[in-house]
DNA sequence: TAGAGCATGTAATAGGTTACATGATTAG
DNA sequence: CTAATCATGTAACCTATTACATGCTCTA
């Protein structure tokens, strides 16, 4: 009986407080793209089902011009399944790592092939590693005094030990490779 | 036009041998389970339509007392497009982080709440680095003259270098949460 | 005047897990 | 006697993405 984290995913956004579907999406593009994204094919849904659940009120907002608003805010019941999902220890996560999975049968391949992969993944993830530092100090100046501030640094900080620990992986593993290409030659 | 990476996953299996999709399973989870899994439901599947598609070829292995193997191999075709796969550049991963989700919201429990949870996620990255330095032990006894031997390893020290990295941010995390309790309490 | 942004939502499709069905053998 | 292992496979279900439909306004 698992539940989907989607929803409460949403009703985390919700719980910073009241927005809409097109907000939320948003805010998971700005805020948590590296660690978790939500399309709208799962959000509106899931607000409708929000607010049939009574964990969600829904009111609209008209705009002239712009189509009108729906604004979802957390219920009481909402704010108590939110903290409930909270504390719930999480489970083992088993994700999906394609360049594992490549390497795993490198030995199909050329060792030049191997060498452009795991380079082409430092490249991706030193790309990654600077947009994480700079959005940490965007964070700390934009929201100096939201008391959500220091748990998304944290979040942060997580980014960046995961990202250094992949570079430096892909060091070690680089240096493997080229010491068997330098074998294979000589 | 993004392609299921599960088809080549099975193939990449096929590539050291020909196995059947029950061996298929137990590659997965003996070798593989730290950073990729398939269920039945998407092996068998994908076996059938291996071969239909000629990548794949299968004999039947019989057994008196225990079902039929079927047992597939790749076809040169099938090794073909492995190949090709194997040098098509990785995609970025936005892997979902549950711990993250959760303490992103973290202002909406408490200290102790969110304590408890980086601690408990803390022993499951202990318990799974422990895993990891013990297969590769086993791996470099088991398979000491494998050709494939080097690129195991390879995916199994990546391993170690995110979990000592996972382990690292908790005890940053931990010491700002416990800090923020001693602050509080003062 | 073309395209991006605002804003809602749905339908089609793909990707993936879990539970079930079958049935013999073997280990505790 | 029970449970696990061997071994195949499918059906139901859940999860998630992509593409589409609508239509106004503002910018290049």
């Amino acid at each position: 009986m698992k539940e989907s984290k989607s929803k409460y995913a949403v009703m985390g956004i919700l719980s910073i407080g009241p927005v809409s579907g097109y907000d939320i999406k948003k805010k998971f593009e700005k805020s948590l793209s590296y660690f978790w994204s939500e399309s709208y094919g799962q959000i509106y849904p899931i607000l409708k089902r929000l607010a049939t659940e009574g964990l969600a009120i829904r009111s609209i907002q008209k705009q002239t011009g712009k189509p009108d608003r729906h604004i979802y805010a957390l219920t009481d019941k909402g704010r108590k399944a939110l903290r409930e999902w909270m504390i719930r220890p999480v489970g083992r996560l088993i994700g999906r790592h394609e360049i594992l999975l490549k390497l795993f049968f490198g030995h199909q391949v050329s060792l030049e092939d191997n060498i452009r992969q795991v380079e082409h993944f430092r490249e991706l993830q030193s790309e990654k590693l600077k947009e994480i530092i700079a959005s940490e100090e965007m964070l700390k100046t934009d929201y100096k005094d939201n008391p959500n501030l220091t748990y998304w640094l944290m979040t942060l900080r997580y980014g960046q030990y995961i990202n250094r620990a992949y570079l430096r992986w892909c060091d070690e593993t680089l240096a493997i490779l080229k010491g068997m290409e330098q074998e294979a030659g000589a």
